[in-house]
DNA sequence: GCAAAAGTGTTCGCGTTACACCCATGC
DNA sequence: GCATGGGTGTAACGCGAACACTTTTGC
């Protein structure tokens, strides 16, 4: 085992047969970016994820993992959907990876009967802000950004997950903190509505667009003094950042209502 | 073991530490019913569930489990909610779950090390016709379907996976098909309005929910001549039944639209 | 100076809401 | 016959969609 193995941290301490996978989602240089992991000695590469221990609840696995790889605590997190079918992985992959992080055989074989099985995982997407984010030093190279329509053939049914991720927040669009989780303190709008328009894969109007995020009270125009020279463009802020952990609250923002 | 022990079936050739538990929402005689099991010899009410068979996709899993308890086929099914807690359940009642199963005390120790552990489940909702259920005579004492407001308390942390499937489908009712799964094939308005105010929690105007239903283009009227005397009140059918199992298209039936 | 992009205001149409009246049913 | 409940129509309102014009920035 080299330094790489935080994959394999403890896994006879694990839950069995259950993992997490999380999509993390970004927005820098105008581009939503999807947080890939890779094995380096194979070059699989892989979404973020991780066993549960024994002792931890299956959400804080999540925030535990992605703490780890991307130091950043208090994310907006969110399960999506439980990918359960049975031959979701081929095994002669988990086997593959298995020997890239371990050339003691008797380890391998201990190690065999956890990891080279059926995993149900369950999908949990993150929305996060990129400048945030501090890459830890041993993952520097394991690491990389993928632009949404750049993505690699990814390990398993990643892909899929991926996929339905993206799914996931175009339906639940309205009532994501996009905006508060996605971009610095001090965004601008034009920022603010490429977001949007690159998760949803369209052009929106810009008028619309700004006449509906400033008349829903939701953000603040900032004063023009500060530093600046220029009037144009207005930057914003977001007013009232309160994101309790384990809160899909923001889904139900808006009243259901069949009227 | 006796009858009873479909819940124990095969518990060694599961999925270990996972099961998956489904809140069957149904409505008869202008209420919403839930359907709960019971463990007879201790009296522990529980949501219909079981476990995952290792070469068994998880989502078939819920369906076999279903069809099992309520003799439906092609039901609307659907994920909401992983339940990860570390303590969800308290053990002493999975002891005493396996022993009112078994008297074979080396039986029970051996099934001990499936059962009396920590359990991930996964939540689903069932969305059903009360009239073509028939459940199997060997569940027809361990079968009961409560109103909302009447559930007891329940094994584990059902009464919180009630909630959240009931929470989940307030979010979503306007892209479920609520009217042409829970009602029969012929319907009238009042029932169908019926079924949405009892799952919403509140009253729906009469006038507009008949304007809205009828101008969606989902529901034909039918003839009165059949056999009818009284015109009123007017039966209706659904038109196009077309659920595809695991289909959780019909959420997104609406574009997500910022605008 | 000119193209590209940011800021703002107005109109239109449709879907939701609110509300009144008529008819059928069944004690 | 009267209360209950079902069926239908109309007017007001509000939000999203469509759209035009001005100002600023930066090569």
């Amino acid at each position: 085992m080299n330094t790489e193995n935080t994959f394999w941290e403890g896994l006879n301490d694990c839950h069995p047969g259950f993992s997490v996978d999380c999509v993390v989602v970004t927005y820098h240089k105008r581009e939503i970016k999807i947080l890939i992991n890779k094995v380096n000695r194979i070059g699989q590469w892989m979404l973020p994820g991780g066993f549960v221990k024994n002792n931890e609840d299956v959400d804080d696995a999540v925030y535990r993992i992605l703490k780890d790889r991307t130091g950043l605590k208090n994310i907006y997190l969110q399960q999506f959907h439980l990918f359960g079918a049975v031959n979701r992985t081929d095994l002669n992959i988990n086997n593959k990876i298995l020997e890239s992080f371990s050339d003691d055989l008797q380890q391998m074989e201990y190690y065999k009967k956890y990891f080279v099985s059926r995993f149900i995982t369950m999908g949990y997407f993150a929305l996060v802000n990129f400048e945030k984010i501090t890459l830890p030093e041993k993952y520097q190279d394991l690491c990389h950004w993928f632009s949404l329509s750049e993505i690699p053939h990814l390990y398993s049914d990643h892909n899929l997950i991926i996929e339905k991720a993206i799914q996931t927040i175009r339906q639940q669009i309205n009532y994501l903190p996009i905006g508060s989780q996605m971009l610095p303190e001090k965004f601008i709008l034009p920022d603010l509505r490429a977001v949007y328009e690159e998760l949803l894969g369209k052009k929106l109007d810009r008028r619309n667009f700004q006449k509906k995020m400033i008349s829903s009270g939701k953000i603040q125009r900032l004063d023009v003094s500060e530093d600046k020279i220029t009037p144009y463009p207005h930057y914003y802020k977001f007013l009232q950042q309160n994101l309790s952990l384990n809160d899909i609250g923001s889904i139900d923002s808006k009243e259901s209502s069949i009227f």
